[in-house]
DNA sequence: ATCAAAATGTTGCTACCGTCAACATCTCGC
DNA sequence: GCGAGATGTTGACGGTAGCAACATTTTGAT
């Protein structure tokens, strides 16, 4: 059950969108232009899609699947959870950075994701992940949900505003340091409070 | 010079883009749609704005310098370097929660600001406000720019995702608590690298 | 005060998009 | 080998961004 008329036309269909949005971003993303690169009609996609909200939805499920994958791998070098949660913090900028449309299918979609159990799923695992990396630091002073909470949200926000060039040359290096840099203080600054 | 046919179109179509963007989100966010609400044809935009892109930018614009206003606001009110900064991490938060769809506009259009200097020339206006609230603090043991930035991301970090309902119950007070430690955290990892 | 020119708004068009309905073709289970 | 279901195509509809041509109002020089 793998090949019938084009042969895994949805999987096909998840690459072309991914071409296309790494090419045009979101603004310019087209049903039809990923059915074009496809090289299927107008209306193919709607046997493998609902709509194009679920193209979108898919492809970003597909992004979170993906950045948990690279954080699996980021983390599995080490068993010091500073250092495990340094290389989650590097893995999950460097992805930003790489593939910023990507990133922002997956975090900017305007949809409900309520509808979606699968990206919740997936963002979940994600989550999950950062929590028991938080787990294995000792001495944190603080509700540890709370603390991967706020540990994931400085890494988010520096990505966010790298990816908008905010705050960046252009030079990925004082990036990453600056995710080091609040990885260490944000860290310091839970243990301080315990003291 | 003010009024011509309709009078201050303008500042019309932006009032109800405004509305618009409120109500729907960027998704059905339209140009005509706005000219509708306006009273004037579904052309008439296209004599203030050179595309719907230049709308949005004039939004997020608009929007920045809202944004910009209540800072200044909620600094004015006490003297006290970390109460301030924490007074702005709150604004910033609720400006974000209270109006979702304009925090979008803001900082999540894909479009390529360089063009768009009155954009950056605000979103420049709210980023020395914050400059100059780290400056006042004391003994921050680390470069006055990053410490800004790394205070912004932060606050930016927790927005974002709290606006994403990403760690939000619907509670906004707790969202506040979680701001508030992240700015004492972060002053106060700063401040420890110092020692 | 006049009137040409510029500014502002409208109508109508083209090309494209998302989606629906009807039709065509292929593949699998029996 | 054949019918049913899965998959892909064609054609249509309404909606959108933007262009061009036209209409109307305001302005400013005389």
């Amino acid at each position: 059950m793998d090949k019938y008329h084009h042969g895994n036309l949805r999987s096909a269909l998840l690459k072309a969108a991914f071409q296309l949005v790494a090419k045009v971003g979101m603004e310019g993303f087209t049903l039809r232009e990923v059915a074009r690169r496809a090289g299927v009609s107008h209306n193919a996609p709607y046997r493998h899609f609902k709509s194009r909200e679920e193209l979108v939805a898919a492809l970003a499920t597909e992004g979170l699947h993906q950045l948990f994958a690279a954080l699996q791998k980021a983390v599995a070098d080490t068993a010091d959870p500073v250092v495990r949660i340094r290389a989650a913090a590097r893995v999950y900028l460097h992805f930003a950075i790489q593939n910023p449309s990507r990133f922002h299918v997956m975090f900017h979609s305007p949809i409900e994701w309520r509808a979606h159990p699968e990206y919740t799923a997936a963002y979940t695992d994600s989550l999950n992940l950062l929590g028991s990396l938080m787990r294995s630091h000792p001495d944190l002073g603080i509700d540890i949900d709370t603390a991967g909470e706020l540990v994931w949200a400085g890494i988010h926000g520096i990505t966010e505003l790298g990816i908008a060039r905010r705050l960046w040359d252009g030079d990925l290096v004082s990036l990453e340091r600056l995710v080091d840099s609040a990885v260490g203080i944000i860290l310091r600054g839970m243990q301080q409070r315990a003291a």
